[in-house]
DNA sequence: CTAAGTGCAAAAAGTTTGCACTTGG
DNA sequence: CCAAGTGCAAACTTTTTGCACTTAG
């Protein structure tokens, strides 16, 4: 059960950081093909723009927005257009590489959520903190109740919300 | 494990329907005078256009946008501004009762989770049915994780995505 | 080759804000 | 009373689209 504690989102922010373990490069080779195969299945093309965005998202750790994406592959000299990223995202989504979260008002968020690297979030409603958690049970109990309905499942979004404990003393702000 | 099956999210659509059972009643007047409550320790008000948007939000059983209410609002010959909702629905969230949703590429999505009539959802991604389930070991599990990073649970977005078993044969559309 | 994908700029959605007017406490 | 809330319209932000051009298969 590993545990990451941030403080707040780290949202944008061009973090040039390409380098990767040996572990987690196998990882995205993985999921790259997966994406690869998705899309052949479909007819649609594997694409440098799609591998660019395929290779910036498997970096992210925590959630992320289009915007974000798009400004951060700019950063780096890779021109993809903002409209690629808006249309390829879901198609990340369909291939069940990437999971939609919750966005607290503001655009819409998302995150890599293949192989094992896997976890949920609590979130703080009153600082924003976000302790990060897995827990096996949880997976378990997921694939049940899919198979129960009848779903083969692809990904899933599971956040709470609740107040920190640094938060609570000063309840009525 | 109540389950329910709806074909699509019933999006806006004035379902002038103000019956209550007096079980569910007694249930909005509790979330009612918690969200007053809540107010009134924030120092702000209790104003009429916060309780007929709390009022018609109670009614809903599945995920709603903001504009929804405000439309439903307005069809219902409630005068309330849209900019009104979008600085309510805020609250209503901090008091818990109200939940984000995730929003599949769209605006975003509420809904109702206070009291016992809590579930949680079930999506296919292709054809966008929606099994709505209950399950109390999540919720118990969900309480422990809580409680070991010392936060109090207010609410919580669990969404499962997949294909469902109609879709599931032909893949590869 | 040619259907699929891309970039751009414009349009559409969705959300926030400033300000003058109301109103709850 | 007066700070908090509201409506309106304008401003902003985020996402989608049409179209001419490019490119993977």
């Amino acid at each position: 059960m590993g545990v990451t504690v941030l403080d707040k989102v780290p949202r944008s922010g061009h973090s040039s950081y390409m380098r990767l373990s040996v572990n987690k490069q196998g990882e995205v080779q993985q999921a790259t093909s997966r994406f690869a195969a998705v899309l052949r299945a479909h007819g649609q093309r594997w694409t440098g723009e799609r591998e660019s965005i395929m290779a910036l998202v498997c970096q992210r750790t925590g959630p992320f927005t289009a915007d974000e994406i798009a400004d951060d592959l700019n950063g780096r000299g890779l021109a993809v257009s903002r409209s690629t990223v808006y249309r390829t995202l879901p198609l990340l989504v369909e291939a069940g590489l990437v999971s939609p979260r919750v966005a607290s008002g503001e655009e819409h968020h998302f995150e890599y959520t293949f192989g094992s690297s896997h976890h949920d979030h609590l979130v703080c409603q009153r600082c924003g903190k976000i302790v990060e958690f897995q827990f096996e049970a949880f997976e378990m109990l997921q694939e049940a109740v899919a198979a129960k309905y009848g779903f083969e499942l692809v990904g899933h979004v599971h956040e709470l919300f609740g107040l920190c404990e640094a938060c609570r003393g000063q309840k009525s702000s």
